[in-house]
DNA sequence: TGCCAGGCCCTCTTTAGGGCCTT
């Protein structure tokens, strides 16, 4: 069975898709122990209009799009990209609305549970003087991925962060290699409670171990 | 320059307000 877990960013015209914005980029990475095993990304053409503001961001033109495939057909390709992997985004809240719009608009079912590298940040790097993706990867010290606010860069950004909060998650609490659910458990502690809980885990880690499980 | 949306989190809180993060 794979543990992959599927890294995903969008490029949007605007900031909710309630307010009638489309995704005009989209880019998954395929995480397994910390390493890209796989990528996909496509811009999509949506027939949405892209403003000056969007350009200047993302670098992404109206002309662009005129020539990307149909968003319906570029979602259902990275729904079978995804399969069941559960997902990860840098602002969940964020990439999982797109994600549901526009799979839901193609027609496509959206199961996949989403953690979320900002609250999972908050939480593991509460010294950081800012948890957005640039200066996180600053902070950290991460490798360049690309050009900043183009889906595949950030996705490749956003999938470093989270190989990196795995890896320390390691070293300084003796966890095995954190699964995707033991993510979704972390973000949902608050601040105050995250340390408890992690040496919580440690523990139960090292009894698991003991009993030869 | 500051606002625009939505969700989450923190705290000088919980009958609330303000900041952060995403395009």
């Amino acid at each position: 069975m794979s543990s992959a877990i599927a890294v995903i960013d969008f490029e949007t015209t605007g900031m909710t898709p309630t307010q009638g914005a489309r995704a005009t980029e989209v880019a998954i990475v395929l995480l397994e122990q910390g390493r890209v095993v796989d990528r996909f990304q496509s811009l999509m053409q949506t027939g949405a209009w892209v403003s000056p503001f969007i350009t200047d961001l993302t670098g992404i033109t109206n002309e662009m799009l005129r020539t990307a495939p149909p968003a319906a057909e570029v979602m259902c390709d990275a729904a079978r990209f995804v399969g069941s992997a559960p997902m990860v985004a840098h602002n969940a809240a964020f990439d999982s609305k797109f994600w549901q719009a526009e799979l839901e608009l193609a027609g496509e079912p959206a199961t996949q549970p989403f953690a979320c590298t900002v609250l999972l940040s908050r939480r593991i790097y509460q010294q950081a003087p800012s948890h957005s993706l640039g200066n996180l990867a600053r902070y950290l010290q991460l490798p360049s991925t690309g050009r900043a606010h183009r889906a595949l860069a950030d996705a490749e950004m956003a999938a470093a962060l989270l190989a990196r909060m795995q890896q320390d998650l390691c070293a300084r609490h003796a966890l095995p290699w954190p699964e995707h659910a033991l993510l979704m458990q972390l973000q949902r502690c608050t601040k105050a409670k995250v340390n408890g809980w992690l040496l919580e885990q440690a523990g139960q880690s090292l009894l698991a171990s003991q009993a030869g499980f």
